[in-house]
DNA sequence: GGTTTTTGTCACGGAACTGTAATATAGCTC
DNA sequence: GAGCTATATTACAGTTCCGTGACAAAAACC
């Protein structure tokens, strides 16, 4: 259904790149301007990280080590979970016959490097316009809590609850993912984003604010410690 | 004011292009799928159209004789007249600098050459989609705040209340999109028109000059902002 | 042509948020 | 219950984000 975006944040690019400084330049600029990011070197990360996730975006590069990210973007294409994940594909000058090619597999823009930033920012910002279109994102709500990405809201039993970003981020993940023991990496994983470094005791502390925050609407048992493992969401006792 | 579509047709599309084939082709297809259509083989004609007529879209083709497609872009962009008319731009293979010139002439979309007949429908319905947000209706009202398109005028509680125009226009988008969060950027686009270089911030100031304007009447909190995202109008908290 | 209004940008200060460390409490094993 | 481990809670400093006033350029007005 690839809905990973909330319109809390611009969206989830993927960039599958076997070049380090290319993934580092481009991540360090994508992030600068919103985005959250995840990066593979290869096909085979690539699609390790798309079981788990849906971007909203891929940047494929056009050489790759193994598989050639054309043929990986006809992959793509044809499997229904991702089918339509909008493809931008990172290509070198001079392939104009096999440009043809690729584009027929289904992608939705190319840029030739070296190319500007500015210039590649344009183009995601174009493909994701289109991309959005389709995309409806409700409101979740369980047991009189109810979390809408569209309004940023979140609501107790009818009573506005103000929380800040992460702690919102982390309670939408919850929603979204009930009944579920997570641990703390995958609860950074999953809502501070990849590559981002931060103290696995840090997501004590937002579990912390997130059950203030839903305390005095008796939401707060909802968030439950599963002990040496992680932190569970569940309307059950 | 570009409203010239009836509720029995789906819209009028003037192609700009000068290879009579591709005309023809495309031309067949879109009659095909009830839209009415303009044909101009070059700038002049455009031109002579636009005099006469309000299309709800443009096809314009990259490369023209006379004066490139680009280039009249952002002439159509400047007049008043036309100032909203959406525009999707055909390209050629190849054009990467010069696309991304294109791109911030203000067009809405653009499509690379050759596409398909189904692709370019889909982007024509997401455009005329997104227009269609924009088109000028009948005042709104929200909780004692009058705004009224016809007019130019704003009445909070039976009072005028005086604001230029891009707070107006701001105002217009908060009242026809209530609820909901818009990022900075997402109000760039859709009060300052798509690929405006404007600074975000920038959206920043005209909402404090908007709340400004509304505080002698008590509206200033309808205006609400939502940390690290954006802003909101709703009625309500 | 001069005046007024509008508009985009900047800079400063304050408020809100975030990650970490320090300390307190709870849970488990023996 | 002692001792150990894991989590809860608090405090705080660094950072990010936003509100605000000022200002110059551009546009609109007369």
């Amino acid at each position: 259904m690839l809905n990973g975006a909330t319109s809390f944040m611009k969206g989830k690019i993927l960039i599958v790149e076997d070049e380090p400084s290319i993934r580092e330049m481009l991540g360090y600029a994508l992030r600068k301007k919103g985005y959250s990011l995840w990066e593979a070197a290869d096909v085979e990360q690539a699609r390790a990280i798309l079981d788990n996730d849906k971007p909203d975006l891929m940047l494929l590069d056009w050489m790759l080590p193994g598989m050639s990210g054309a043929a990986y973007a006809r992959r793509v294409r044809q499997n229904p979970e991702t089918r339509s994940l909008p493809i931008i594909m990172l290509t070198a000058r001079g392939l104009d016959a096999d440009k043809v090619r690729g584009l027929d597999a289904g992608i939705d823009d190319y840029i030739t490097k070296p190319f500007s930033t500015e210039e590649l920012l344009a183009r995601i910002r174009a493909v994701l316009r289109r991309a959005k279109d389709h995309e409806i994102e409700g409101a979740v709500t369980v047991q009189g809590l109810t979390l809408d990405p569209e309004t940023f809201r979140v609501m107790a039993n009818g009573r506005v609850v103000n929380i800040s970003p992460t702690v919102f981020r982390l309670l939408h993940f919850f929603l979204t993912h009930p009944e579920r023991v997570h641990t703390r990496e995958q609860l950074l994983d999953q809502v501070w984003g990849q590559n981002v470094y931060v103290e696995e005791r840090t997501v004590d502390v937002h579990i912390r604010r997130l059950r203030k925050a839903l305390e005095p609407h008796g939401c707060n048992r909802l968030i439950q410690t599963v002990r040496s493992v992680g932190y569970r969401f569940s309307p059950q006792h």
